[in-house]
DNA sequence: TCGGTTTGCTAAGTATTGCAAGCAAATATA
DNA sequence: TATATTTGCTTGCAATACTTAGCAAACCGA
């Protein structure tokens, strides 16, 4: 994993593009995907994968595991009705009771502000 | 969120614990956590995010979210005119200031009963 | 009250991301 | 051949993530 750098040059040369052409389109400097393609740079920041993963036509999480970095769990539940999903989703793991009382002081918040 | 520092604070103190006990489990250090709490640390890294999140229960996901990392595309999602994900995506309609609310009223309820 | 411990914070330093400028070799054009 | 352009690359720099060391106030037991 130390070399995603031929990586990167393979898939920019897979697409006959220059360093300057992805600099333009990618709006990341030739010099900085030359220090990326030699190996010289740890870990590009997501943004960064993000522009060329779509210049590339990989994908984003494809390119984040490449680097290192924690890839986001696909089956991650989300959505619920009933509101406990999301608000533990947001305010971290809570008891039937905390979320019961958050979601009445919710009730309470909104009827405040009117 | 303009300063995401407040939600860090608020989801540490909602799980009643010290910089230096989530310095402990993260292996982050203290300094660096007040730092990310008082607003001076612009983009934590994706692994730091990911320690966090484990620690605080909250989805790696948002915490990405939160600091403004792209994230991976998803069926159905939508973008709203301030670039956020949409409500329709986010479980749940509550605001980053309901959140917030939330979160110290969370940190009350678990004091409370101490 | 006193001495130790806990807690959040700041200061200073290291390492890395990413850029602007510019060089050297290859290639194109005259 | 001679000149200009293209291409990849290196150097020096600013910004910032993150650390170690340590300070000041709050806390706590004797």
């Amino acid at each position: 994993m130390q070399n995603y750098g031929d990586y990167f040059r393979a898939l920019r040369e897979a697409k006959n593009m220059t360093l300057r052409e992805v600099e333009k389109q990618a709006d990341v400097s030739n010099a900085y995907l030359s220090q990326l393609e030699s190996g010289k740079v740890k870990q590009p920041s997501p943004l960064t994968l993000h522009k060329l993963s779509e210049i590339y036509g990989v994908s984003y999480d494809l390119l984040m595991e490449k680097v290192g970095y924690p890839v986001p769990e696909r089956k991650e539940k989300v959505k619920s009705e009933s509101g406990k999903t999301s608000i533990a989703y947001r305010v971290g793991d809570i008891s039937d009771d905390e979320e019961l009382e958050l979601l009445n002081y919710l009730k309470f918040i909104r009827n405040r502000k009117k």
